[in-house]
Parts: C-alpha cells; structure tokens; sequence
DNA sequence: CTCGGTTTGTTCTCGCGTTCACAAACTCCT
DNA sequence: AGGAGTTTGTGAACGCGAGAACAAACCGAG
C-alpha cells in the first residue's frame, strides 16, 4: 500500500476501489472535521476524531489509509488538509446540481433544508406533476411542471435526483429521470425502484427504520418479562 | 435449526438471535407482502416475493428461515399469513406511541407522514421548545411545550422518539428521552448521539445519503474521462 | 401408490468488514 | 545526538453476511 499512498499523494484522481463500508463513513469524517475547524482546533488524533466521529479508531485509520497517507505519525491529521482531502476524495468541493421531485409535505421540507448548499449540493429545480402546485415559491425557487425535467436537467447537466413523490409515481419518475441522463437517485418513496445497473439508488425510509427500533424494543421488553438470557445489546450508532 | 423452526411454530415469542441484516430487511419483505395481499395475490413464491422486495431470493429464503418454516415446499408462502408472521416478528402487530421533537420543516413533514399509522406506529405528541411553535396545530395534533416531555412519555409508556430538531439541540434532546424512558431514537438531526448501551439510535441522514452519491457519481465520470477500467458497476438498491 | 415437477430450508464456501496488535515514524526534551 | 513518549499505517485473525447448490418435502396427475 506504499505505492498506492505515494500516487494518492501525486496525482489527484487516484485512490482505487475504497471499500462501500468505508465510502458510507467519510461523509461522518467530513462532518467531524468540519465541527472541529469551526472550533478552531488545528490538529487532531485518530483517537479524537473517531469519538467525533462515533466510531472505532483503528477503523478510522484503516479508513483513512485507503485515500492516502495524509496523517503524522507522533502528531496527527491536520484537521483543514485532512478535511479537505475527504470533500475533494467524495467529490463536494464543487457543487453538485440536484433536482427535486414530488414537492408535497417531504420535497417542500427537503427544499427548505439549508444543510444541502453548505455540504456540496445545490437545489437547481423543484417538479411536481400536480398543476396546482405550480408557480408556487419554495425556498425561493419556483415550482416548475414535471415535463420541464427534460430541458432542466440538460442545461445544468444535472445528474443527481430527489424522488420525493406517492410511492405509486415513484417508478415512473425515475425511468423519466433515467431517460434524462440522471445516474443517481434518491429515494424517499417506499417502493423498489428498477433502475439499469449503472445507475445508483439510495433509499431513505422513515418507516423501515422505526419498524427496525420497534424489533430491538420488542425484543427488550420481551426479554425482560421472559427472563430469557439477553446478552450485552449494544446500543452503537447503526448507519 | 430444525429445533428452532418447530420451536418457532409453537411458542409465539421464540426466534433466537435474528442476524442484523436480516432484521434490517424484514420491513422491506412485510411492505412487499402488503402490496402483494393488496393486490389479490393468495400465495407467493420465494422468487417472486425476492423480485417484489429487491433481493436475492436465496437471501429471502435464508431470512425467512431464521423466523421458522411459514413456507410450503413445491407451493410457496400464503401471503397472509407469512405477513402476520413477519409482522409478529418485527413487533408491529400492535401501534407503538411515538413523539416527535422539533416541529420545524421537518417535523411538520414527519407529523402529517400517513405511512406512520399504516404501519405500526402513533404519533402521540408533538414538542417544540420554541413558544412561537406552541397551540399549532399540525396534523390534527397541538404542538406542546418540550418540557411536556416526560408527562406524555409516561402517560402514553412510549418507547420511540423521534427527534428533528437543529443539530446543536439533539444531544440535549436525547438526554432528556432517556431520562424519560424512552430507549429507541430515531435522529434526523446530523449530529452523532452518545446514548447508553440500552438505547438504541438509527440516524437518518440526507447529507450523507447524497455524499455517497456523489462519490460513485464522480466516479463515474472520472472513469469516463480517464479511460481506467472501471469493473461492473452495480447500481443495486443499498439500503 | 408412484412419479415427475416444483419450491423450500439448509449447508457450504467465499469475500468483505471489523478489530487487534505492533512496527515504523515522528516530536520533544534533555 | 539520543532516548522516551506518542500516534499512524497496516498485517493478520476473526466473524458475519451473500450467494450457489442441493437434498428434503410437497403437490398433482395418472
Ligand atoms: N412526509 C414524510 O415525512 C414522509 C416520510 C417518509 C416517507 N415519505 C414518502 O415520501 C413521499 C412524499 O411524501 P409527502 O408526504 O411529501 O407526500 P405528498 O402527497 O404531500 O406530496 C407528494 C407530491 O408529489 C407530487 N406528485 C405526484 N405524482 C407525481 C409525479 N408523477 N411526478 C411529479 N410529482 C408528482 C404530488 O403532486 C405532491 O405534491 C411519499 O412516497 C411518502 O411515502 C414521506
Ligand atoms: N428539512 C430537511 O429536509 C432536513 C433534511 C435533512 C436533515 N435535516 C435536519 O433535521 C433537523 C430539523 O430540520 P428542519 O429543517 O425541520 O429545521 P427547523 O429549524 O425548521 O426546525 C427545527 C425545530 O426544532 C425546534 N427546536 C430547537 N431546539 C429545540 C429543543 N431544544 N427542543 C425542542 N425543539 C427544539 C425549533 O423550535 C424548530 O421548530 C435539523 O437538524 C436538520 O439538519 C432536515
């Protein structure tokens, strides 16, 4: 791994294969250092920043050490290079163009949302099938009809889209989506979406992740009046 | 595991030891069940309700055998009845009282979710610390001081909260759950929660969802542009 | 009853991810 | 300069999960 740390060091588009595990932290990374750097701390430790991170430090470094050698041994990370290296390693050092769908309840509160400009995404449109939402202001954007995705997503060359419809039109916004070049969707609605395999999709379910709480909370409750051997439930962060 | 499975059939409150995984995916298959009981469909198929839930049908298989044997070989699974199996499992037969905190964009999103009632859960209290917030009312239900917190915890025995307040505000509010009783949280704030062993914490984070998007996006056109050889990408659902 | 077709439940293997543990490397103090 | 103390980067061990493959079990026809 020493000549991987070298070219990560030279050339800037490097870094093969990291692990999905490790791709799904380095966003958590990112956000530590950045509350780190507000707080005016220069250096960190692995140790410091994987409590930041809340996660185990020998991960961290071995997470770390697939984008590079970017660490003094005896000292630390430089908190700013280090939190540079992450954005530029998952591409938010410029702004991504991202596209909106479905502003009900979910997409006007999406719209609303502050975090996506200061993290590396940049709300360019909001659609809505339903006309009488149209021309309606949210968040200072107007609310444009859903064929208007076409024409939208070629000018700002966007390639990154929000389904935040009814489960029902779900699919068909994301064939449209697919149709119109976009190669990442995310997905509020509860439904499986069929996408072809080079485009990614991330879902987002509020009600699978209460009914995985639920499991754990039965089970505790259970437990208690079965008086069946629990072991140790670790309560860590599940991602 | 032949033990296992006739001890699953007698005694309703068995099931060792579910894998995290598997639990994680149950939600997803239970949809599927739903939507397919819905549908009018009697009886299913591993491979058909594997197509339905997005996944493998020898990992649906697999799954379903750590809640026992609900199947029929050379027929398939009665549809009802493996539903109210998996509803069991998860704990979802009865609703569970649920609060959520911070009733901003977010909140007010989350409070008027449907799928909520649909699926399991109650939404019993809406809390704010903001006064300006309080005597709304948002879904058919008024907005209450957050220091009403322990009261309605302790009326209603609920065990899940919700928080969606400001980032800088989450960790005080989840002190004050667990002080309440409350042991399962589901954060929408970005923000890492340290809780005591016993409580369990999902997060759900927007920002991070869209990093990892961003990373395979840029991926992908740098790959472009590079001309490396880049393997098979698979865009499969990752939860 | 028997046989062919079908589908489940389970075993086995492989690869990924996590964690431990430690050598290498760096700083600072004397 | 050298040694003590600190922290990184990584090799190795281990456990979990994914998937292929197959025997066991069930149905229906004849
Ligand atoms: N509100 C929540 O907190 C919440 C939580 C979890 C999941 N969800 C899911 O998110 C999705 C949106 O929820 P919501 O509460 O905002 O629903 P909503 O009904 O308030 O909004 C849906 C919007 O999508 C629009 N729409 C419908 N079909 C469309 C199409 N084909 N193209 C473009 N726009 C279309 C509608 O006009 C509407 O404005 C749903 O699938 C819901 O299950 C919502
Ligand atoms: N809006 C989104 O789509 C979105 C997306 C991703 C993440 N988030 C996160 O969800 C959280 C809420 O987002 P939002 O857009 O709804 O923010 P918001 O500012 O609109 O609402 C926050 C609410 O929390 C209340 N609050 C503040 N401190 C509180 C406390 N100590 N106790 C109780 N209530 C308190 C405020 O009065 C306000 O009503 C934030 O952490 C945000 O980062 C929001």
């Amino acid at each position: 791994m020493e000549r991987a740390a070298v070219t990560a060091r030279t050339s800037p588009e490097s870094a093969r294969d990291i692990p999905e595990a490790t791709v799904a932290r380095l966003p958590v990374y990112l956000r530590a250092l950045v509350t780190l750097s507000e707080q005016g701390t220069a250096t960190c430790s692995s140790e410091e920043l994987a409590v930041a991170a809340g996660v185990n430090s020998a991960k961290l470094r071995k997470d770390l050490s697939y984008l590079g050698s970017y660490g003094t041994r005896g000292v630390g990370y430089d908190v700013d290079y280090l939190r540079y290296q992450i954005a530029r390693e998952i591409g938010v050092t410029q702004d991504w163009p991202v596209v909106i769908v479905g502003i009900g309840n979910l997409g006007q509160a999406l719209a609303n949302y502050s975090g996506f400009r200061s993290r590396g995404f940049r709300v360019v449109a909001l659609l809505d099938a339903d006309p009488a939402r149209h021309d309606a202001v949210v968040a200072g954007i107007d609310v444009r009809p859903f064929a208007d995705l076409e024409r939208i997503a070629r000018e700002h060359s966007v390639a990154i889209g929000v389904i935040a419809t009814p489960a029902v039109a779900a699919q068909d916004v994301a064939d449209r989506m697919v149709a119109c070049g976009i190669t990442s969707i995310l997905n509020f609605a509860p439904t499986v979406l069929n996408v072809p395999a080079e485009v990614d999709v991330r879902k987002v379910d509020l009600s699978i992740e209460l009914q995985i709480l639920a499991y754990h909370e039965q089970r505790k409750t259970n437990g208690a009046q079965n008086g069946a051997q629990d072991g140790a439930r670790e309560g860590a962060q599940t991602a």
